[in-house]
DNA sequence: CGCCTAGTTGAAAACGGATTTCAATTTAAA
DNA sequence: TTTAAATTGAAATCCGTTTTCAACTAGGCG
């Protein structure tokens, strides 16, 4: 999904919602699409601070919950007890892959375990809505360096 | 791996470390085998405290993070914001299914997953020390009774 | 046995990220 | 404009986790 299109479905969900544009949140949304992905509140919000000053890190965590909930992002939790958040890429499912020793994540997809998923799912009698599935280990230039 | 066998893996390690024997490690590690798994700290503290009100919560935390740490335990995250424990299988590795609705908690292992997870690491030479697969959904009580 | 010392305990405090409070401010509908 | 409702940011609060510290063992040694 484009930057753009993001914006006015974010703008959207705004209107429908009864919510307001402000100023914060079109400062944090063209942030945090500016900004790599998986970042922490604090991440964006430092990022923020450097340009203005005067955005609060209530604003930047209400937004990111915001975002969320209009589908535009999406929180994740990768162990190190903090929330991370990522653009949404339309329909687009994907899992991850994270170096325990530089903390580089990759991200994949494959069809082959989503199914296997679901037909061990089927077998327990679960129907599921969601999942988490990531693979924690060194890459290929940390494993090297050892 | 039964009981008295988990139980003198725990002396041995204790031993090992330069540690001691208490009566609360040993009250400890009973109630925790004797409960069912994926119990929070809170859950095994509130548990012993009706049988021993001497018991402290800091004790309870400090034991099981001994469990883990000798192997007899490991530690879960099922994205409710605290960390649970269940005794460790001797080698034996298990992922779960959560229900959304009532948090029952079904264990399952599928060896192809497994093996797709190793491919997929290596695609992107990544050497996986461990990982996580948690599918979440609804059980079969409580997706007929919607 | 008692001593002695390192390890242990539990109440309370500290921690850290997430979330809420609230008075001041801003938005946007009327 | 006026006005009601939403938003903001600093500070307070929440809540599970972890640490502190003085009192209390466990267990090695004589
Ligand atoms: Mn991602
Ligand atoms: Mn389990
Ligand atoms: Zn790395
Ligand atoms: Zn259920």
């Amino acid at each position: 999904m484009g930057k753009s299109n993001t914006k006015s479905k974010f703008k959207d969900f705004l209107l429908t919602q009864g919510l307001k544009s402000t100023n914060q949140r079109e400062l944090i949304l063209e942030e945090f699409l500016r900004a790599g992905s998986h970042l922490s509140t604090e991440d964006l919000y430092l990022r923020l601070r450097m340009k203005n000053p005067r955005i609060g890190y209530a604003t930047v965590h209400r937004t990111l919950k915001l975002f969320a909930e209009c589908g535009i992002a999406e929180q994740r939790h990768f162990g190190d007890g903090q929330a991370r958040y990522e653009a949404s890429a339309q329909d687009e499912h994907h899992d991850h892959l994270i170096c325990i020793s530089c903390g580089k994540i990759v991200e994949f997809e494959d069809s082959r375990i989503e199914e296997l998923q679901m037909e061990v799912a089927g077998e327990h009698g679960f129907s599921i809505e969601r999942h988490r599935l990531e693979l924690y280990g060194y890459c290929s230039s940390c494993s090297t360096s050892i």
